[in-house]
DNA sequence: TAAGTTCTTGCATGCGCTTGCAATCTCGGT
DNA sequence: ACCGAGATTGCAAGCGCATGCAAGAACTTA
C-alpha cells in the first residue's frame, strides 16, 4: 500500500480528476459531487493518500494544533486534566502541542515565542502566571488563548476554574459544623488564584461561623514546605494546636498527613482532622483516605475545549468565558472516624 | 513591536537584502556573511519576525515535531517522563505532539496515521503494544520510531526500558536474603515486556535460592484487578500465605498494600514485605514507603533522546539500539522494620 | 424546451519558507 | 595589480495543499 509521501496530485491523476477536487474531497463541507468523491476516495486508498497536516496548515492558516502550556506535571491533577484534555481535542480533529514552563521558570514569554512559531490556533496556559504583555502578543498573533484552573483579573481572557471560593467555604462550613474551633491552613502559592480563592472562600466560611483561621502555614504547593508548614504548625513546640487542618491542595495535604502521623504521632481524625483540594486519586487511597473538595477535571476540561474552540471558530463574536465549576466536598477517614464505607 | 504574521520576505526588504538571505540567516549551518546575518538581525527584531515553523517544515521535509503515543497516564511514572522527555525535546529544538491511545484502545493503527499526518519526525511509544504493521508503516513513511518502556523481540526497532530482568532478580535475592522463603507475585498485564521479564528474573533470581514462586495473582497493571489479586492471596480463605509479595509495579503495589493493610489488618513488613517497581514518588510517600526497584526516568528519556536524533540524524547508518537501563533497589519501611532514616 | 438557478470543477495563484545553481565577491599569494 | 579558490548572494523553482474565480454541468420551473 502506502510507501513513500503520497500526494494529492498523484491522486487526482489516478482518479482523473484536477488537484483541488481532491483537496476538496478531503475538506469537510467543501462542494462536491459523490461520484467524484468516490472516485477520488477510491484512489486514494489505492495510493494510501493522507492530507499532509503541515502543508494543509500554511495553505490554510489552521494547524490544528493546540499549545498547552504547563508548570508541572507532579500534582496528579494535571497527568488526569492533560489526559483528558487531549483525548477530548483529539475527538475534535485538534492535537496537543506540549511546552513545559517549569524549566524555562519565570522566561514563559519565551515559550509563548516557541508556541506561536508552531501556528497553533489557541493555546492552553494550564496554572501558569500569566502577563499582560504574553496575552497581547498572542492576541497581537490572533491566537485565543485559555487559562485553565488560574483565574486571572486581567480582562479579555476566557479562564476555567473549579469554583474555589465555593470550595474553600464548604470547608470551613463543614469543619465548622463538626465542632472544630481551632482550625489551621497550609496555603499554596500566593501568586496563584487558586490558592488565594480558597483562602479567602475559607475565611469567609469560618467568619460565618465567627471563627477565624487558628494558624496559618505556607507551603507553597511544594511538598517539602508543606511539610515544614505543618511541623511548625502542630510540633512540639507548637501552642494551642488546631483540631483541624485545611491544606491548599491533596499534594500538600497528603505531605501533611505524613508528617502529623509519621513524625508527630498524631491520630487522624481522632487527634486532627485533616481536608485537602482536588481529589487526585491518591486522596482515595487506603492510607490517606483524604477528605477533600473534588476538582471535575471532566467538567473543566470540557468547557475549556468548549471555549477554545468556540472563540477559534468565531473569533469576532467571541466574548471571553470565566467560568467556575462547582466541585462536591468529598468526606473521607480523615475527618470522621466511621466514614469507610466498605473495601472499595 | 510584532502585530500580525511578519514573513520573511518583510524582512528582506527592510534589511535590503533576498528573501533567501533571511531564510539563511535563520537556519544554523546556511553559508551568510557575519554583514548580513546583523542587518537581518536587526530588520527582523525590528518587525518581531519569528520563521514560521510550519512553512520551514513544508519546505524541508523536517518539522521538528516528534510524536508521542502514551496508553495512560495514571501510572506516576508516565507524567514525570513525560515532563522529562518533554522539557530534553525542547532543549534540543523539538517539540512533543502528544496523542492518546486510551481511548482508541484496540486501534493504535489509527492514532499513528494521525501522527504521520503531522510529519512528525520522529514517534515514543511510551507503553504501547506495537504490531508490525505499524512499525512497517512509520518505517515506510521513514519516520524513526523508538519504544519507551517496552521492549519488542521485533528486529530493527530501538528500545529503551529499564533492565527489568535484573531488577526483578534483585528482588528475589533481596527477599530470600531476608529469608523469606515463601514469596507471591502479583503480575501486571502479561503482555508487556516490563512485566514479562520482571517476572522472569524474578524467577531466575528465585531459583538461583532454591526457591519458586509461592503463589501467582494477576493484576494487569489495574488497581482493582491487584486488590483483588491481593485479596485472593491472603485473604481469609488463602492457605499457607506468603510471608512477602512482590507485585509488578508500584501502583499496583500500594493497592495491595491497602489491601492487606486496610481490609485483611496485615502488618507490614511484620506480617508480610512487600516490594514493588518503579519508584515512582508515592512510593516514598510515609503511609506507604515501599521497597522498589527504581526506574530512572531521567537516563531512560535522555537515552530515548539521544537515540531518536540519532536516528534522525543518521537514518542510513543507524544500528537499531536496545537498551536496558540498570536501576538500583530502593530498600523502604515495607519490607524491613528498622528502615526509616529520618524524617525526610 | 428554453431560460434561470444552483452545483461542480479546473485553473491558477499563493501560503512562507528551503535549496540547488550560477553569478558575484572577497582575498591571499605572487 | 592579477588569478583562482572559496565564500556569499540572489534567482527561481518548488514543498503539498487551499481557494477565489469563471466556465461548464445539472437541475428547476413554467
Amino acid at each position: 500500500m502506502a510507501s513513500a509521501k503520497v500526494t494529492s496530485l498523484q491522486v487526482a491523476k489516478r482518479a482523473g480528476v484536477s488537484q483541488s477536487a481532491v483537496s476538496r474531497v478531503f475538506t469537510p463541507g467543501a462542494s462536491v459531487s459523490e461520484k467524484t468523491a468516490n472516485k477520488v476516495r477510491r484512489a486514494a486508498d489505492a495510493l494510501g493518500y493522507r492530507p499532509n497536516v503541515l502543508a494543509r496548515a500554511v495553505a490554510s492558516g489552521r494547524s490544528r494544533i493546540i499549545g498547552l502550556v504547563v508548570a508541572y506535571l507532579d500534582n496528579y491533577f494535571y497527568p488526569e486534566a492533560l489526559e483528558k484534555l487531549s483525548t477530548a481535542l483529539q475527538a475534535k480533529g485538534y492535537h496537543v502541542l506540549i511546552f513545559m514552563a517549569s524549566l524555562t521558570a519565570g522566561n514563559i514569554d519565551d515559550v509563548v515565542d516557541e508556541i506561536l512559531d508552531y501556528q497553533v490556533d489557541g493555546i492552553v496556559f494550564a496554572s501558569v502566571a500569566m502577563s499582560s504583555s504574553i496575552v497581547e502578543r498572542c492576541q497581537g498573533a490572533g491566537v485565543p488563548i485559555v487559562l485553565f484552573n488560574r483565574r486571572q483579573d486581567m480582562s479579555g481572557v476566557s479562564a476555567i476554574t473549579s469554583d474555589n471560593f465555593a470550595g474553600g467555604r464548604k470547608v470551613a462550613d463543614y469543619l465548622a459544623g463538626l465542632g472544630h474551633r481551632r482550625i489551621g491552613y497550609i496555603a499554596g502559592w500566593e501568586g496563584a488564584s487558586t490558592q488565594r480563592d480558597r483562602e479567602a472562600g475559607f475565611r469567609a466560611g469560618l467568619k460565618a461561623h465567627g471563627l477565624e483561621m487558628a494558624a496559618r502555614g505556607v507551603g507553597n504547593f511544594d511538598t517539602q514546605q508543606a511539610k515544614q508548614a505543618a511541623r511548625d504548625m502542630f510540633g512540639p513546640s507548637a501552642q494551642h494546636r488546631p483540631t483541624a487542618l485545611f491544606v491548599a491542595n491533596d499534594h500538600m495535604a497528603i505531605a501533611a498527613v505524613d508528617v502529623l502521623r509519621g513524625e508527630l504521632g498524631l491520630a487522624i481524625p481522632h487527634d486532627v482532622a485533616v481536608v485537602g483540594y482536588d481529589d487526585v486519586p491518591p486522596a482515595s487511597w487506603g492510607a490517606y483516605d483524604l477528605t477533600t473538595v473534588r476538582q471535575r477535571a471532566n467538567l473543566m476540561v470540557e468547557h475549556t475545549v468548549e471555549t477554545l474552540l468556540a472563540e477559534i471558530g468565531q473569533p469576532e463574536t467571541f466574548e471571553p468565558r470565566q467560568i467556575a465549576i462547582d466541585g462536591p466536598l468529598v468526606v473521607r477517614g480523615s475527618t470522621e472516624e466511621n466514614i469507610k464505607i466498605q473495601a472499595n
